[in-house]
DNA sequence: GTCTATAGAGTGATAGAC
DNA sequence: GTCTATCACTCTATAGAC
C-alpha cells in the first residue's frame, strides 16, 4: 500500500471520526505515522485530500449502479438502497459535514451539486417505472412524485446526520429502520398488484 | 439595546452568514464594532453565547406553541408549522451547524435531544389525534406513525440544510414546498372525512 | 520520499489602563 | 464597561538536510 493510499484511507477514518473541519493536516500525518512534512509533500492541503476521496466514492457509486441498473424489482430497489447505505457509512463525513464541505469548496459543491440531483432522479425515475408496469398508481398531483423522490433521497441522505444529532446508536437494526421508513413513503401508492409485489419480497429480512 | 444584547443579536446574524464554527470571537467583536476584550468580559467563550441564544430559541418555541397547542386542526397545525420553520430561519446556525455543536458542547447536545424528541412526540400526539377524531385511518402496521411522525420531522429539522447543500434560494417558493412535502406525507393516511376536512382548508394558500 | 526546523498567520485568553 | 497590548497556542506552508 502507497503511501498515498494510506493516507486517503486514514482520512476517511479520521474525519469520520472527529468530523472534517475538526482534522487538521497535522492529526491526518501523525494517524498515518508520517511527518507533517511528508504528508504536504503527497497532498498539499486538505482540499486535495477530499477532492480525491470525492471522486473515489463517485466512483464506487457508479461502479455499484451499474451493476443493478437496469432492472427495478423491488428486490433490486432494496439491494441498490443498501448499497448506498453502506456507501454513506463508509463515507460518512461526507454525509455527515457536507455543509461545511460544500461551504470551503465550491467546485466540489457543484459536482457535489450533480451527485446529489442525479440520486434524486434516479429514485424519480424508479418511481415513474413502477408507475408504467402498474406497480404505482399515476399521481394525483402534478409534481408529487417528483417530490416524493425528494422526501426519500433526503430520509437516506441525512439518516445518518439525525442518528448523530440524536445520539442515537448506528446500529444495524437502525439501518434495518430507515429502509422501512423508505418503503412506507411509497406504500401508500401501490397499487394492487404492486403490494402483493412487495409482499412477496419479504420485506426486510 | 444592551451590549449583551447586541452581542446576542448580532452573533445569530453572523452564524446565519458565516456557520457557527467559522466564526470567531474576534469576528463576532468587529460585528459588534467593541473591542475583543469587551467582548470576553461579556461572554468569556463562544460555549456562552450558544448557550443564552439556545435557551432564548427554546423560549420563543415554547411561547408560540403554547398558544395553539390544544387545537389540532388542520388549519392550526399548518400555522404551527410555519411558526417552526420561521424559527428556523431566525436561527438557522442551529439547524444548518448542528453537528458542529452537538459535538462540540455535550451539555447543549443533550438538551438540544430533548429538543428534538419532544417535537417529535408532539408531532405524534397530533397524528394521534387525527386518528381518534376520525380524521385518519389508524396505523397499518405497529410502530407506522411513529416513524411517520419521524419523517415528517426529519424534513422539517433538514429542509434548510438540504438547500443550502442543493444550492436553492430560501425563497417564500420553497417554503411553500416544504409544508406542502409535508402535507403529502400524511394525506395517503387520512379517511374520507379527513380529506374533506382538509379540501377545506384550501391548502397551501 | 522522508525528515526536521521554522516562518507567519490566526485564535483564545487575560492583564492592566482609562 | 470598554479599551489596548500581549502571551501562549495551534495550524499551514515551505525551505533545506538526508
Amino acid at each position: 500500500m502507497s503511501t498515498k493510499e494510506r493516507i486517503l484511507a486514514e482520512s476517511i477514518q479520521l474525519f469520520n471520526e472527529k468530523g472534517f473541519s475538526n482534522s487538521t493536516m497535522r492529526d491526518i500525518a501523525e494517524r498515518v505515522g508520517i511527518s507533517p512534512g511528508n504528508l504536504a509533500y503527497h497532498y498539499k492541503n486538505k482540499d486535495f485530500i477530499v477532492e480525491e476521496l470525492f471522486m473515489q466514492m463517485e466512483e464506487e457509486r457508479k461502479s455499484m449502479l451499474t451493476e443493478a441498473q437496469l432492472i427495478p424489482s423491488f428486490d433490486n430497489i432494496n439491494l441498490q438502497v443498501r448499497q448506498i447505505l453502506d456507501l454513506t457509512d463508509k463515507y460518512q463525513f461526507f454525509y455527515l459535514d457536507v455543509l461545511d464541505i460544500v461551504r470551503a469548496y465550491p467546485n466540489l459543491a457543484e459536482m457535489h451539486r450533480n451527485y446529489i440531483e442525479g440520486h434524486i432522479q434516479y429514485i424519480k425515475a424508479m418511481l415513474d417505472h413502477s408507475v408504467g408496469i402498474g406497480n404505482m398508481r399515476p399521481e394525483a398531483v402534478k409534481g408529487q412524485y417528483q417530490r416524493l423522490a425528494h422526501t426519500v433521497w433526503m430520509v437516506i441522505f441525512f439518516w445518518l446526520m439525525q442518528e448523530k444529532v440524536r445520539g442515537v446508536e448506528s446500529t444495524s437494526e437502525e439501518l434495518y429502520k430507515v429502509l422501512q421508513v423508505m418503503w412506507e413513503l411509497v406504500l401508500p401508492h401501490l397499487t394492487e398488484q404492486g403490494m402483493l409485489h412487495f409482499q412477496k419480497m419479504g420485506a426486510f429480512s
